[in-house]
DNA sequence: CGCTGATGTAAGAGTTGTTAACATGAGCTG
DNA sequence: CAGCTCATGTTAACAACTCTTACATCAGCG
């Protein structure tokens, strides 16, 4: 919130963000099929057309905040990552947490980056902020694999995907805390944590 | 199309039935946030004000297409599973392959399943499908872990959990063929395959 | 033959998407 | 400082839709 500080007037000032941030706080609460460009812009406090001036459609407007939501991602993942420090495997451990933690707490960003049925090649923009926060995954599984004696490394673009595919899975799956899909005997923290140590485990990166 | 040989006349004969295949087959195309009541009974052949027999609103429809999905989708894996036969883990594998195959070629049903922001308790029914789907997951890991020396036996909750969570990441990253999210050098079923095998390794079941 | 339940028709109230025409104000130019 | 210009918003208006209720109508059963 430090855009704007006289946003009073005739002209906005700054409509467009004001725009997303509208459109991913209805996202939040009913959903990522629960807004409309005519209710963005009442939220906006702004007139039902004024959304034209910045966005063609309402999947535009949707591309957008899935193009913020990655790079807030990326930055989140980037500093719990820290480029491995102080060790890789508690730096991946914190990694995995914050996966997590962005999911939950930002998950209306999360919704709109993957569950809004948008394509990621909706936008350049769009595709290049999802490919950075990849690439924080990718880095990371690099590091790991880079402990492994050369000859039993595997691919470290599958290592990659493996890892998203289960921090998504969980964090899909059983990732929203009270509205969660099932009651269960361990949340999505302690399930992704044993998850990956299984896994690492299985690549033979003994735990530390 | 079993349904209605006789579909003719004043009385539909089985509307409810075809409402909910005309509900799947919309959010087959448009996702699913691309259906409405009024779209569903059109679909149909059917007046707007139809549907209103049959389900309260559009929420409950969903969830009538979602427990249909739940339905197949456990009669799918369990025959894929066929109780661990002839091998449980090479039955374990084509649980996988089956997984992903349904996520592909059901995806309609999928998305209502997974992607439709219904809460797993909007209905009872729905509530006893899923578990009833999950139920074979957690079957198959049971047999799996009864292979582990009983000292190193892991609960087998958090391993079907785990399973779950690596297939439905996988299906929902890199799931859908053509439109899918990113061009890679392997498709879904090789990340699963993989990521499953590592994973089992490192709970100490070596490849068969 | 009339009852009951399942559908259809009609009709209202409310939204949304979208365009066109007009208003405002911020900044540049002179 | 005057005035032009353009991006940004506003109002107005319309067609298309959706949701929902009220009432009419058909089909089959006893």
């Amino acid at each position: 919130m430090s855009w704007k500080d006289r946003e009073r007037g005739y002209h906005h000032g700054n409509l467009r963000q004001a725009l997303i941030e509208a459109a991913r706080a209805l996202i939040g609460e009913k959903g990522p099929a629960g807004f409309t460009f005519a209710e963005a812009a009442r939220a906006a406090g702004v007139s039902a057309a004024a959304p034209y001036r910045h966005f063609r459609d309402r999947d535009a407007l949707m591309a957008d905040v899935a193009a913020q939501g990655f790079e807030r991602f990326e930055a989140a993942l980037a500093k719990a990552w820290n480029e491995g420090k102080p060790e890789p495997m508690i730096a991946f451990h914190h990694l995995g947490r914050a996966y997590l933690h962005f999911a939950r707490t930002e998950h209306a960003y999360y919704s709109a980056m993957f569950e809004s049925g948008l394509s990621p090649d909706a936008t350049p923009e769009l595709r290049a902020a999802s490919d950075r926060a990849f690439g924080v995954l990718r880095g990371a599984a690099e590091t790991l694999c880079a402990q492994l004696p050369a000859g039993k490394r595997p691919p470290v673009l599958m290592v990659s995907l493996h890892i998203w595919a289960i921090s998504h899975g969980v964090a899909s799956l059983f990732g929203r805390g009270d509205s969660g899909r099932r009651k269960l005997p361990m949340d999505a923290d302690e399930l992704l944590e044993s998850a990956v140590l299984v896994y690492l485990n299985g690549l033979g990166l003994g735990r530390a």
